[in-house]
DNA sequence: GTGGACCTTCACATATATGCGAGGGTTCCA
DNA sequence: TGGAACCCTCGCATATATGTGAAGGTCCAC
């Protein structure tokens, strides 16, 4: 497909699917005429792109994480060297810990919430100790 | 504590304490010669701010969400209008996206490192659904 | 009282992910 | 054959979080 249908069905803007080429997180071929063609596949993988945008990580670790998150989503085995291993298993550290203080702030938010409706309701605060 | 003591208990540029304050995460009085002094708390406070940016947060969230991870740990009660308490719960719930997303990346990467092993070592590859 | 270490504000520079539009080629249909 | 709807590249503009440095005030120790 061309670079407007695959806008219209990730929505996607054009500009934003050149760029993430140009990040090499997708890749297409040239028609004879020089427009792009996309694979089907690469719907999903937009998706899966823009997901990780959202939560935070930039295209430098995506580029990195996307190889091993196949799509469709059954992962391939594209030979992986033992840096390209050790590097993931970096990345895979890096994610958790994101995880794990994501995680802890949104405890604490929990906890003053509840400790905000228990106030409400006429009841002693509770103490939150991250 | 001036900003020279902050920046090397924090390990932050002092450019940058001087931007969380520009974005309200942080404050400071001033001394009578125009110097900004900080309170003792500040230095967690800043912790906590370094944790939240380098998680992908934006200042502008953080703003939100840092009144309610008092410093010290332990929560306060800022006579919350019923406002804040929606824009908090909606901060909760788009941390907590982001968690079941980093989540579910994290495990797709984990299957992979798995089935290299497995590989590695004469079995079979796992099949890794999302 | 002078130098060095500290502080101030201000301004400009960078990288990243975006938006916007110009200038121009291609395809297709009426 | 002409216009609409595509596509191309290129460049400039924005916001955010940073780095760097200039021009200048303050404070202290020698």
């Amino acid at each position: 497909m061309r670079i407007g249908e695959l806008s219209a069905r990730t929505d996607i803007p054009r500009r934003m699917l050149r760029y993430y080429e140009e990040q090499e997180l997708i890749a297409s071929t040239r028609a004879a005429n020089g427009y792009r063609e996309y694979a089907e596949e690469t719907v999903e993988r937009v998706a899966q792109i823009r997901e990780l945008l959202d939560v935070g990580l930039p295209t430098r670790i995506i580029r990195e994480i996307l190889p091993c998150l196949g799509v469709p989503r059954v992962i391939r085995f594209p030979a992986p060297t033992p840096e390209m291993v050790g590097s993931l298993r970096e990345e895979l550290d890096r994610v958790q810990t994101r995880i794990d203080i994501l995680t802890r702030h949104r405890d604490a938010m929990a906890c003053y919430l509840d400790s905000v409706m228990a106030h409400d309701s006429g009841h002693q605060p509770n103490i939150c100790v991250q």
